[in-house]
DNA sequence: TGGATATGAATGAAGG
DNA sequence: CCTTCATTCATATCCA
């Protein structure tokens, strides 16, 4: 998904190694100081971009007024009854729901896309160690994403629209049962070619207007 | 090859202008092809980098996904939500949640009170098919319902007593990183840290690479 | 108009 | 694997 727009290049690599502008001739393996220049812009774009979207993220993900503190680990947070009173009681510990962050999810999500079936153990274990660079988690957790990815997925019933519509302009639509949720992007390499030379001047707003990024899902169940 | 330098610039528009470590001299102005390569990797980190922060902004933010996975049956009333199909892509910002009718209450209530139990599968397909007869509805709404109904009548014996009251030790848990659902935020930016900016000298495997894959499945088990 | 509450839906985890 | 539960999110609705 993610469409990118099919504009390959535009500083291309492939005229560096046929001539040089500069006079000097250059063998293959070397590129013109324009070229270059265009292509720190581009890196210089893209950092800009970055922190643009990092300081976005800030300012949107404020912190829950009323919170309860979270434990260090990140994966959850206190439990909001006993809390003083009983004696030494191992504070912390009492219902952590792990919540995949989001990198984590997209990794999930290819990996769940490139083979289906639960992966074994070793596999599981592999996946776990790659995920724990990306925040906290546990093998089990892992387990129980792909056991639930794939259940749920496989709810897809027809939703059956019970005749009675009244519908008067209700289109086919017949949902499509994409069934992949979000994310979905290739976790492949290839994927980032497309990205990897999109216009400099692009801005924010259009990295996040590819926002709907969903294949579509919904209603799972039944 | 890639040896990990410790190196943190963002954009290593420096050293590409220095010198030519392929041995062929090549003047100023141009660069080599290994140079060049270094540069096209930063900017497909940078690119993945954007990617990245724009998934998990959005999955901050308030709208989410959710494009077309529900059928559209707004119950008793409409939602005002987008309507022309023909254009592929537009904004669909408000989800349309199903609302029971009146009188699919009424059923649902009575149901519910005859038998507490759990209704099958088979018995929501029953329950979704007769009230179909009285507004929209599908079976994941009728196994919703009695989901929350059956929770939240089982909650209202646990006054939460979660803040409002001048919660003795309720603060005391401090924060110390922000987890929850909000995936990073706050304190919680350093747990992407690592993707924001990482090395470029050898990020764009780590971010991208899982393509790996392997094995067939066996018994996994934890 | 903004917070409090009700409620449909999403999802991690547990049981079988 | 499948079902169920528990918890949480996102909205709709209500109220002052």
């Amino acid at each position: 998904m993610v469409k990118k727009k099919k504009r390959r290049k535009q500083s291309g690599e492939r005229e560096m190694e046929k001539e040089s502008q500069n006079g000097a001739y250059v063998g293959r393996g070397v590129m013109t100081e324009e070229q270059m220049e265009t292509l720190r812009k581009q890196i210089a774009v893209y950092a800009v971009i970055c922190e643009q979207l990092a300081l976005l993220h800030n300012s949107l993900s404020s912190f829950h007024p009323l919170s309860s503190g979270m434990n260090p680990n990140g994966g959850g947070y206190f439990d909001p009854m006993v809390v003083a009173s009983s004696s030494a009681h191992q504070r912390i510990s009492t219902r952590n729901r792990w919540t995949p962050t989001s990198t984590q999810l997209q990794i999930l999500e290819s990996i769940y896309e490139e083979r289906s079936g639960t992966p074994n153990r070793r596999r599981i274990r592999e996946i776990a160690a790659e995920l724990s660079e990306h925040g906290q988690i546990t093998e089990t957790n892992v387990y129980n994403w792909f056991q639930n990815r794939r259940a749920r997925s496989k709810r897809k019933q027809t939703p059956h629209t019970t005749t009675t519509d009244t519908g008067p302009a209700e289109d086919a639509a017949v949902v499509t049962t994409d069934e992949k949720r979000s994310c979905g992007d290739s976790g492949g390499f290839e994927s980032y070619e497309h990205i990897l030379f999109p216009s400099p001047d692009l801005g924010i707003e259009h990295l996040l207007s590819r926002g709907e990024l969903s294949g579509e899902f919904n209603s799972y169940r039944l």
